[in-house]
DNA sequence: ATCCTACGATGGACTCAGTCCAAGTCAAGA
DNA sequence: TCTTGACTTGGACTGAGTCCATCGTAGGAT
């Protein structure tokens, strides 16, 4: 994703240290922040930076496809930053531990038109759900 | 549901005129209702009931299995009372309309042991996203 | 290198969905 | 009919996110 900075560029943004410290922050360890862990993280790095640029800057990402929104339990959005590699999302109904999964075969397709009421159907979220490892152990100690 | 009142009785519920309006209020056409729209057409049936009420009754119909959550849209959750015949839902990106659906084959199973990560999984959920017929036109009018 | 200006950042007020709680009410068993 | 603990109430509170008037600055123009 270093090169998301050069793509943003080649799409007109301009490049703000607040927008540099938001890219910075999703391409560290790849997990699924809120935004205002975001920010947090981001104000390590610029200190002044605002709650609300912090939004903008993730949701001007995800409308441009760089980050994906996923929002597992009802609470706060979560940002995952691996926009350009399909996959779905394995979430503990305990601790709230979000993974990456890849199912096999392509649920788009499992749709019969029959079932489609005519809509243009475009994308799929798919959401496992069920207990970690560490939530199995914990629960049956 | 008209046998939703029968069964909350045999599990020790308190039968209040609150919670049969609720259930009453479920029980009618099948759509998705917001809390707020659970309450205010609770509210055409039993004026005085509360925001908190509904909530707690939605709370305790999730708890019971009676009834599913849905949040498709990150905003209000919504409250499918369609709990006992296992779907999926179809979700218009534009202006928010849910319909129920069924895909053939099984979610659960396209997730192979490898990408389990030890997980228990227990339970999948899929949601199409598109435009609907409505959406459609409009757009490309 | 400097200037200009439109795009972006700021922070505080605001909204919306939902939760909490102390006090009052009432369903249903005795 | 009485009693009691489960249920309801409404208002205050929280958390997540949006809005907006004002200020700052990136980057093209000179």
């Amino acid at each position: 994703m270093s090169d998301l900075l050069e793509r943003l560029r080649g799409r007109g943004w301009r490049l703000t240290s607040q927008r540099r410290v938001v890219a910075q922050v999703l391409d560290g360890d790849h997990v699924h922040l809120t935004a205002d862990e975001v920010h947090a993280r981001a104000a390590l790095l610029l200190p002044e930076i605002s709650r609300a640029t912090v939004y903008n800057t993730l949701g001007e990402l995800v409308s441009l496809g760089e980050v994906i929104e996923v929002s597992t339990d009802g609470r706060a959005k979560r940002y995952d930053p691996n926009a350009h590699h399909p996959h779905q999302h394995l979430v503990c109904s305990r601790c709230g531990m979000i993974r990456d999964v890849h199912p096999s075969g392509s649920p788009l397709t499992d749709l019969p038109p029959a079932e489609r009421f005519g809509f243009t159907v475009s994308t799929v979220e798919v959401t496992y759900r069920g207990l970690c490892p560490g939530c199995t152990q914990t629960l049956s100690s």
